[in-house]
DNA sequence: AATCAACTTCAAACCGCTTTGGACAGGCAA
DNA sequence: TTGCCTGTCCAAAGCGGTTTGAAGTTGATT
């Protein structure tokens, strides 16, 4: 059943069919009425082609993964990011197109999808200092918005990203307050934008209270279990261990959490550690009570939010680019404490 | 850039330069280089609605991810199976189209993916028993491949899946010759057709050697770390505890063996874990050997391969349905071991 | 009664491609 | 020479909607 056909049955002109079921005003009430029943029985649907070469827009958003060549590995939080954004798109009849890409043919895509006209606009994921791709997609005039930002790029840029900076600023204060002086960073991988954010906060931290980063201290890994625990075991045998840790993931802090309760140490009371938690729908913080102490912040609430940036960048392209920075909650779980006295031994 | 500009440019009509850059053999080598390298240098891509359109097929799929109403999560392991889909969709030209929906409203958005030609076909993520899922499709003439299986389901329908129920009966065997009689599962829902199959598997090897189940032994969970800990705190604190655990994922993998260890036993000599790994790529099982005994099967490589599959019976509609069963792996890692002889107290 | 504006409705063009059904030229057989 | 292929190329008709420009109706105004 197509618009021709309904017209046909109904008497009337495919124009009029079509502007009583878009909402027109230049179709009288009762014909109106009478399209709709007449498409609700034949339970029409337009198609969907159709529409998208007559009105020239896409009505999707491109989503493109960069995926294993050597660094990246599949981001689990990629999910919940895209499961938020699809909520948004869902309600505003745009869809979701996701390409998985090697991240050396990144820039090919981006150029197809534009000229091609597959996808109105696409969400940047994984910025990285001085991320190329902004550059690229300002050149050929392609609307995008940056889950996170790129340090480095001058030109305004639209983005939306969590205060990753104050937040793990916080966190390092939050343990400092608690007499720790010698607090492992278990980052993510430092060439991605979060991750030297991070980082940047957790110096400051330190800074202001003149304590001088140890290097031994730091790491820089993906975020999966086993290289949190290794990361954290590294840490934890060396002559002065760390009393702390500050982890940038959920699941690096697993890693980390096993490497502790190996040894026989408690977690909050003989060694504290705070990570960063993506409320990733299946790694629950805790029920009632969170279990870790976190910087906590919905990536599936900044996929909605991010979502919900573009389409409004897209119905109004004249716009100046727009920015949002998220705040992260500071949520006190059992996984803290102070440092514990000095063993005599 | 179109395809009216180019031709004229070219001083061709479009039809030639259609075929031209479309390989037919209607048109002159000459002219096709002539072509060729015009396209090339003005760059020019045609547009994907028009092609659509003129084509009839929408050259794209959809995967339907049911999302939280009350039981479901967002599932970690669709992406790592969107991923492999992902891969064999961008080799052929297919785009892949994510609908994420709460899961009372997937009929009405089966429906309209299919009368309005956004995709040509869909992957059917989650079965359950008896899925009606897959009924309305085959009502409405959808193709779709099914990752899993719908036990319950007569009529005949393409799907891919692991053998879970011969895994779990491998992995439950393996334990048994180890000595173990008391065994744990702690499967996933068992409204999930691969919930159901696990724990098939497992009651056949215990009932190949005359073990009775017992049903304080099993547990069906959502599976996330912190579910995996209860259960397993839930099972050790019983007066006879299991001395191995079956576990349906990763995840829950990661709680059970908290919960072991925080009683300061140690897992593969005290107690003995075989978990079921989907090789998520942010969820390695060691890096050489792997920590884990393990069922294993990557669902990446599902993904690819149950996306093959659906191409395939979209360019045969004719044929009939096609079914995959692969077989998972068992990998014996450190988690593993005999009986430990009973204490002397 | 004539004029005009407001309402309705429609025919046709258009979006940018594919595909059908010729048209034309050159080569070869009859 | 005529007829028939074969090889190239093209005009035009879709695909199924939206949108422009115009036309026909009505009712009110002058």
């Amino acid at each position: 059943m197509n618009l021709k056909e309904l017209a046909q049955k109904l008497g009337l002109s495919p124009t009029t069919v079509s502007r009583a079921l878009n909402g027109y005003p230049e179709v009288s009430e009762s014909t109106r009425a009478r399209v709709m029943a007449a498409a609700k029985r034949h339970n029409y649907r337009p198609n969907t082609r159709a529409i998208r070469l007559a009105t020239g827009r896409a009505m999707a958003i491109g989503h493109v993964i960069p995926t294993a060549s050597r660094h990246e590995i599949m981001n689990p939080v990629f999910a919940d990011f895209i499961a938020g954004a699809g909520e948004t798109y869902a309600r505003n009849g745009y869809d979701l197109i996701l390409s998985i890409v090697p991240d050396d043919d990144e820039d090919r895509v981006y150029r197809e999808l534009h000229a091609r006209g597959t996808v109105d606009g696409i969400i940047v994921h994984g910025p990285r200092l001085n991320d190329p791709r902004l550059r690229l997609l300002d050149d050929i005039g392609f609307p995008y918005v940056v889950h996170g930002r790129a340090t480095g790029t001058v030109t305004p840029y639209s983005w939306l990203d969590v205060n990753n900076r104050r937040a793990f600023r916080r966190a390092t204060e939050f343990l400092l307050d608690f007499g720790h002086r010698r607090i492992a960073l278990i980052n993510g991988l430092e060439f991605m934008d979060f991750a030297i954010r991070r980082r940047t906060g957790y110096l400051e931290a330190l800074a202001a209270r003149g304590i001088a980063p140890d290097p031994d201290l730091m790491s820089s890994e993906e975020m999966t279990e086993l290289r949190g625990y290794r990361a954290a075991c590294d840490r934890l045998g060396r002559d002065a261990p760390p009393t702390a840790f500050l982890v940038s993931s959920m699941i690096s802090g697993l890693g980390v959490r096993r490497a502790i309760e190996e040894r026989g140490l408690r977690l909050g009371s003989d060694i504290s550690v705070i990570i960063h938690d993506d409320a990733l729908s299946y790694l629950p913080n805790g029920e009632d009570v969170p279990i870790y102490t976190a910087t906590r912040s919905s990536v599936r609430e900044a996929g909605r939010q991010a979502a919900e940036m573009l389409l409004d960048i897209i119905a109004h392209p004249a716009s100046a680019p727009q920015q949002r920075l998220l705040e992260a909650e500071l949520i006190i779980g059992q996984s803290t404490g102070p440092v514990p006295a000095p063993r005599r031994s």
